[in-house]
DNA sequence: GCCAACCGGTTTCTTGTGAAAGCATCGGCG
DNA sequence: CGCCGATGCTTTCACAAGAAACCGGTTGGC
């Protein structure tokens, strides 16, 4: 922190010391690398990822509101994507028999094939990108944006 | 990390452990929060304030090519934005007299008076995001963001 | 000087996003 | 049973974002 500027009442902002801007601009250069790399390799964009991401771990049936959670997307989102792994076969959509409004979803055989592809270059360009910081160093990391998420959250509700 | 998981080959992949993940997700909820608190007591996008603040800081005109710059947004972002605080009277716009392309950019009275209102509030916000962590914790994060922005960045172009 | 490539900035066009409305189903309560 | 609010998901609508085309203005080579 600059001298005589200890309290955090100062009257000027040094955008790229500011929190938000970085971590904004850090996540959407890093979610760029990846959006490319998808779309290149897989055809697929970041939603379509995600939600397979979460189909694929565990390969267990999983309802949309499952999947909504987990990604935190938006669910028109979600709804989208969905759709489009759908038609592009990766994915199979069934409604459940005990509530017919909600709907069940699973990787398709094709989409297993799929993700079992991405998984290994997902943490292989993971790895490239935290090849710089240390295990503990990440670990202090993980924290600090889940303090930071749960912060957020919390004064985003009002 | 997961015992027995030790290498970057897992067949699986939990999203709430994928760090791009988690770092756009955090990113996303925090500037939504901010977002929000701009646009209802300034009635300014993020976009906007961020022109304001590179503006602000140090207070001299600035051409805009060095606004796209500072604030690493797209070109057509920044001269949505300037137009916009234009039409609102916070930014004055002429043209640079050495290159008749080029424009300069600065705080009116008006924006001046509006950037002194938000700083505080912003300071005050992230400062209230931040709580939980120490300063120590803060820099380290900071360069890690720093890290992390760098090598993707490098791996983005090509 | 003159023309071509270049550069700063805006406009156009396509696409993705989320809020709100819509549609179908479900569960509770009279 | 039959209504009615709640719920799961999709569609519509308005708008923001970025790619590419565009429009002066400038610069460098001849």
């Amino acid at each position: 922190m600059t001298p005589g500027a200890a309290s955090g009442a100062e009257a000027s902002l040094e955008l790229g010391r500011f929190l938000p801007y970085r971590l904004s601009v850090a996540a959407e250069c890093m979610s760029r690398v990846f959006a490319e790399s998808y779309e290149r390799r897989f055809g697929l964009t970041i939603p379509e990822w995600r939600v397979m991401a979460v189909l694929g771990q565990g390969e267990a049936p999983c309802p949309t509101q499952a999947v909504i959670e987990a990604t935190e997307m938006d669910r028109v989102k979600v709804s989208r994507a969905v759709t489009r792994l759908v038609d592009k076969g990766l994915v199979t959509r069934r409604t459940a028999p005990e509530d017919q409004r909600s709907q069940i979803l699973a990787l398709s055989r094709k989409g297993l094939g799929l993700y079992r592809q991405i998984v290994p270059l997902a943490h292989a360009l993971q790895a490239e990108l935290t090849a710089g910081l240390g295990t503990d160093e990440l670990a202090l990391l993980d924290r600090m944006l889940a303090s930071l998420h749960a912060r957020a959250r919390q004064i985003g509700l009002r």
